[in-house]
DNA sequence: TTGCTTGCAAATTTTTTGCAAGTAG
DNA sequence: CTACTTGCAAAAAATTTGCAAGCAA
């Protein structure tokens, strides 16, 4: 739940596109809205829409979400995991850290200048940059701390399950599980 | 196929980590490798290692894939498509614009800047920068001209078919399909 | 009314898992 | 030899599609 994004705005855009607006459209949207910031998948939101409305079909929350990403209305981003997720695109582009090992994400500041440093690199070649959230892949201080620390046998990495989907990867393996 | 990767050193690498050196991991490592720049996913990967050895099965593929972004030794990369491909990490980074609307990709220079002004940001979170290609989407210059030109009804953007699935998408649908 | 939308179910696509047989070390 | 790996087939997960009925405009 993040900045303030225009409910009825986004709704008219819809409708001034020429789609209708439905009972189903519009609850998978304030769902989106209202979960600004939580990059959801379609489950994610599937489960959020229908704790609203048990009648709502996934095949609908599919047709819908594929709709905004085709009008510019939504961003499918993804995190290495295999799936997809949705954000609404905020008027301003943000930068985020995630480690591979395990999962955490930290948000980077002085986003106006490094959105204005992308846009310049893009210019270059004519883009025009849109509004998106950048992920950058590392490894965390604690995830650091504990690979420095690799002799423990009885040690895994950040003291944390390694999730094997996800991108996250754990390199201590020997002897237990992929 | 993109830069040197030292194949015999990549396996190496996997054989001191622990695991066995087998037929088919062999085959699909020197398929990643023979494709650098490709960004293959499961599928394609499948393929091409079947031309050379229609035994090896997709379970294996995956399997294999799964082991070494375990281990750190082949990145996740996803392309608002809704499903993964994978890239051998190169020594250095790798950035992409792409183009939401016709999928076309170009590729920007200065590549070193831009990872050490990454990895200063990085570092001030105490996070340590992983190899990686990234992805910056935006509308090419032609989309653009074509986006413009909206009045005309008979012009698709880019008088190139949009992908519907991909990430991809077209504003102009009135009277069309979805 | 018209024809865009929906829910449901079936179909696809992508990825994972169980298990007996195969094989690297 | 041992136990890590594989292929196959079935299962699970993620997404798409066909179609008759529902409902915005």
């Amino acid at each position: 739940m993040k900045g303030p994004v225009d409910l009825e705005g986004y709704l008219e855009r819809l409708r001034e596109e020429g789609f209708r607006l439905t009972g189903p459209r519009r609850l998978i949207i304030e769902t989106l809205v209202d979960h600004l910031g939580s990059h959801l998948n379609a489950r994610e939101l599937m489960d959020l829409v229908q704790e609203r409305d048990r009648t709502v079909g996934f095949a609908t929350v599919y047709r819908t979400l594929e709709l905004l990403v085709g009008l510019g209305m939504l961003n499918r981003i993804s995190m290495e995991e295999g799936f997809s997720r949705y954000e609404v695109p905020d008027e301003q582009m943000h930068f985020h850290l995630y480690c591979r090992f395990c999962g955490k994400t930290v948000h980077l500041d002085g986003e106006e200048e490094k959105e204005s440093l992308f846009r310049t690199w893009m210019g270059e070649s004519g883009f025009l940059l849109l509004p998106q959230t950048f992920e950058i892949a590392g490894i965390c201080p604690d995830c650091r701390r504990c690979l420095a620390d690799e002799d423990d046998p009885d040690l895994t990495p950040c003291g944390k399950i390694c999730r094997s989907r996800g991108g996250r990867f754990c390199r201590r393996r020997r002897g237990g599980e992929a």
